[in-house]
DNA sequence: TGAAAATGTTAGGTGCGCCTAAACCTTGTG
DNA sequence: CACAAGGTTTAGGCGCACCTAACATTTTCA
């Protein structure tokens, strides 16, 4: 990998724990990164340390570290190569939606600015990933979904239809096929009520209308 | 990168440098791997007693290394991948020969299987990527050039049509795009005389049929 | 053939990302 | 308001791939 693999993959950390879904950069511990990124404390400080330097992250010793504005443009570019990149391995090669996440991970930190282009223009400029979650466009900006929420947001007795998958670990999306359960499909009163608990709070869902849930009485 | 990129790099050289068109794995000096890869000599002594260790090359010190079986085996399947991505490259996202082998070169060291496999069905299972070269199968077997010569040891006098470019670094190949020569382009005996003599030993030709030659007369 | 030139390997050192252990803050509780 | 418990940073090391400098071998050719 090259030298560099490793502060992308500490800056994702640090938009994917800190970044709210309005846009903000909240403070997040080195060790909820050491966690999310399967290494120890202390190499997250380093690395912290390092962003820093670069003027990509401002670190609070004892507090936490956040994005700095510079950051947040840089890991979104990475977030937007890993959804093309999960984009083409689900919808032109075939693979199931829970198995292509470390392979965007790889993908992802291939360098050059002219194969995201020509890989947006290929597949489309696709605005959605195979998982419900939004695309950026190459100038950073991207809609965040409206009108979703998470499952356990959702008022009581109303059906929905699933919208996202939040996390997305291959584990949690494999289960969701084993039950059926895809973008797309659409979840009643009662098939909520018999939904693992963990998942209502990793569901992006958007309500039904009356019409709509006509339709599927 | 992964720690194993390295190997991998060495291994390519070690096949590109030493595996002659009947498929011998010839002896190759370090300080030959060491320019084609980019780095000292010292270094390249030391990865290749890594490979040693590994089972995938042969080091006779002060005389050089070669690949064993095991190496070739695992040196093709890189050079498919390559192959693979190239074509893909080229055919799809729409790149000129001449850009793509950097990008293939970060692309082929992602790891799975699966993937390859995939990308292969893709493409419709090509046999030559876009620089004319074949693409090994993924048992390792594949048809190597049968009618084609270096450009160099063509019979004199002869009109010839383009079917590879050996080495392919993007330099080389952008100068040839500039004087419109690709795949397919047809080469008279007095085109020829006018073009670099270093090109002599890198490009693949087929000679011409007398049919062949008279159309093109 | 035997020394100089060219080539290859070993020795020793650097930067980077990771680790463990120890020292250091912050916080929650009595 | 002190102090124990917990999380965080610093200190010190390790493995890897790279380097330069010094040493060893092979090759060249007078």
């Amino acid at each position: 990998m090259s030298r560099s693999t490793q502060r992308e993959d500490h800056l994702k950390a640090l938009y994917a724990l800190g970044v709210s879904r309005d846009g903000e950069s909240d403070w997040v511990s080195t060790s909820q990164m050491a966690t999310h990124l399967g290494v120890k404390p202390p190499s997250v400080t380093a690395m912290v340390q390092v962003l820093t330097e670069l003027g990509w992250a401002e670190h609070r010793p004892y507090h936490g570290a956040r994005l700095t504005h510079a950051g947040k443009t840089l890991a979104l570019s990475l977030v937007r190569k890993h959804r093309l990149w999960e984009t083409f391995l689900v919808d032109r090669l075939g693979f199931d939606w829970d198995e292509v996440h470390d392979i965007a991970e790889q993908l992802e930190h291939v360098d050059s600015v002219e194969l995201v282009e020509r890989l947006d223009a290929f597949l489309g400029h696709p605005t959605v990933d195979p998982h419900g979650d939004p695309i950026p466009k190459n100038d950073g900006t991207f809609h965040p979904r409206h009108d979703a929420v998470l499952l356990a947001q959702l008022e009581p007795a109303r059906s929905c239809t699933v919208t996202g998958v939040r996390g997305g670990d291959d584990g949690t999306l494999s289960a969701l096929k084993k039950r059926g359960i895809g973008l797309g499909s659409v979840l009643t009163d009662e098939d909520i009520s018999t939904l693992p608990a963990a998942w209502l709070e990793q569901l992006w869902v958007r309500p039904l209308t009356q019409t709509e849930s006509q339709e599927h009485g």
